[in-house]
RNA sequence: GUGGGUGUAGCUCAGUUGGUUAGAGCGUCGGACUGUGGCUCCGAAGGUCGCGGGUUCGAGCCCCGUCACCCACCCCA
């Protein structure tokens, strides 16, 4: 291997083109599909006053205490690049008054996030989420709609329905948690000895993460663990239950899990995640859940709200996985080839009108040969080259060759774009 | 932070119990076809064998160290 001395940072990818463009498919998939639901773009600064991140996402979870890019500018201020989204979007919303007087946002961003974790298959310390917010509305519906419309963009990118799978909970909120948690926590102090450290610890901090503990035999204890279905207020209940009905009638299949506690510690009620196979160890390429509290928590009028976030990377894992393939272009519909010096200027003139005649054109600019600029037509995946030399310049004309079937014709120069456009094409 | 695995051409990999000029396929470039692609054939370019020590007459192979990447734990997208 080449001896580079710089090298892509642990953790970190470049998007080269084959890569890039199922990237920019994912894009334009959530960006059509969103919009269509209501959902418009935002973008928040890739980093953000620490405490954001801090108070947003929550001092005991595993992101706040061990995985932020955390760094002090030159005026002293700590700052953080963002792990997740919402923090900031919702930071944003506050700061804008987007929800002011009753008004309600739906949003969607894409781009980047940061935590310092040890890379392994499906993750990355830099990775790329598509995530959506929905902030100022309460109702069961806007949870059906915001998990509706995230199954879609899966089945609209190509991830296989019986290779995912959709899990879903409630967390409760204000009303019924703290008692619920204090339940688990002495179920959690009257297991010790069959626990790991790691889940006794966690009576204290935030006992509804034991439930996420991989451990065998935490799980085995956990299992008998009072649920939280269970103890859920009559209105919280009644919004999961509202929640289900809806997704049942559109016909979104899902899991019910009382297991599923979600890492970040600002969601209330409804919690959801998708699950597909390929991942590695990881299985989750998408998951999100409601935040009744956390406009709140950043100081403004209380306010509830509503989001999720998939990943790229997992995404096209679990499509490679399931041998999917991103739709990739013709990199040029035409060539234009030169034979002989004296064409280089008629060949750059006859590339450049098709070019803005709207032909995705192409020519060479290494001095090739002709034979080897067929080659790089034939490579690109050309539909037809116009072929330029000497003979063709005393004409003002150009051979066209097609280059499936191989016949070629003479055309005028003035001529070559509307000859192109209908045998070259489709 | 802890464990395991792997580092040989641009890519994917061979490399026999340490033995002399380190190989293949793909790709690239050129030729067979002096202005014509795909198939075929021929040829060429391209390698500090991750790096640094050590053992040995001799190391890509053995030993030590180091770095990088991958995978897993933890957790999550």
């Amino acid at each position: 291997m080449a001896q580079s001395t710089y090298r892509a940072p642990k953790g970190t990818e470049d998007l080269l083109p084959v890569k890039a463009r199922a990237w920019e498919h994912l894009a334009r998939v959530a960006q059509d599909l969103f919009s269509r639901y209501g959902y418009e773009p935002i973008a928040t600064p890739l980093f953000e006053a620490t405490d954001v991140f801090v108070r947003g996402i929550g001092e005991a979870t595993d992101i706040v205490g061990k995985e932020m890019y955390t760094f002090l500018d030159k005026g002293g201020r700590s700052l953080t690049l963002r792990p997740e989204g919402t923090a900031s979007v919702v930071r944003a919303v506050i700061e804008h008054h987007l929800t002011a007087n009753g008004q309600s946002a739906k949003l969607y961003y894409a781009g980047p996030m940061f935590r310092y974790e040890r890379p392994q298959a499906g993750r990355m310390r830099q990775f790329w989420e598509i995530g959506v917010e929905a902030i100022g509305m309460g109702e069961p519906t806007l949870d059906a709609e915001v998990i509706v419309m995230l199954m879609r963009f899966f089945a609209a990118v190509g991830v296989p329905s019986e290779r995912m799978r959709l899990l879903l909970n409630s967390m409760g909120d204000e009303r019924c948690r703290p008692a619920y948690r204090e339940k688990v926590a002495s179920y959690i102090w009257k297991h010790a000895g069959d626990l790991c450290e790691e889940c006794v610890r966690r009576a204290e901090t935030n006992p509804l993460r034991a439930f996420d503990c991989k451990n065998e035999g935490c799980r085995t204890v956990m299992a008998g663990a009072p649920l939280l279905r269970d103890e859920l207020c009559d209105e919280c209940a009644a919004h999961y239950a509202e929640v289900r009905r809806i997704l049942d009638a559109a016909g979104v299949t899902y899991v019910e899990d009382a297991s599923l506690v979600r890492g970040l510690d600002y969601y209330t009620r409804t919690v959801f995640e998708v699950q597909a196979e390929g991942l590695g160890a990881q299985n989750a390429i998408g998951g999100g859940g409601r935040y009744d509290r956390l406009v709140e928590e950043f100081g403004g009028a209380p306010t509830p709200g509503l989001g999720f976030a998939l990943g790229f990377e997992r995404t096209l894992l679990a499509l490679e996985a399931a041998g999917v393939e991103i739709p990739a272009p013709p990199k040029a519909e035409v060539f234009v080839a030169r034979a002989g010096e004296s064409a280089a200027l008629v060949v750059f003139e006859v590339t450049r009108a098709l070019r803005d005649a709207g032909v995705a054109a192409e020519m060479d600019h290494q001095g090739r040969s002709l034979k080897a600029q067929l080659k790089v037509a034939d490579r690109i995946g050309a539909r037809a080259v116009v072929i330029i030399g000497d003979d063709e310049l005393a004409s003002a004309s150009a051979v066209v060759r097609d280059m499936s079937s191989g016949v070629e014709e003479r055309v005028p120069l003035g001529e070559i774009a509307g000859r192109v456009a209908s045998a070259g094409g489709r």
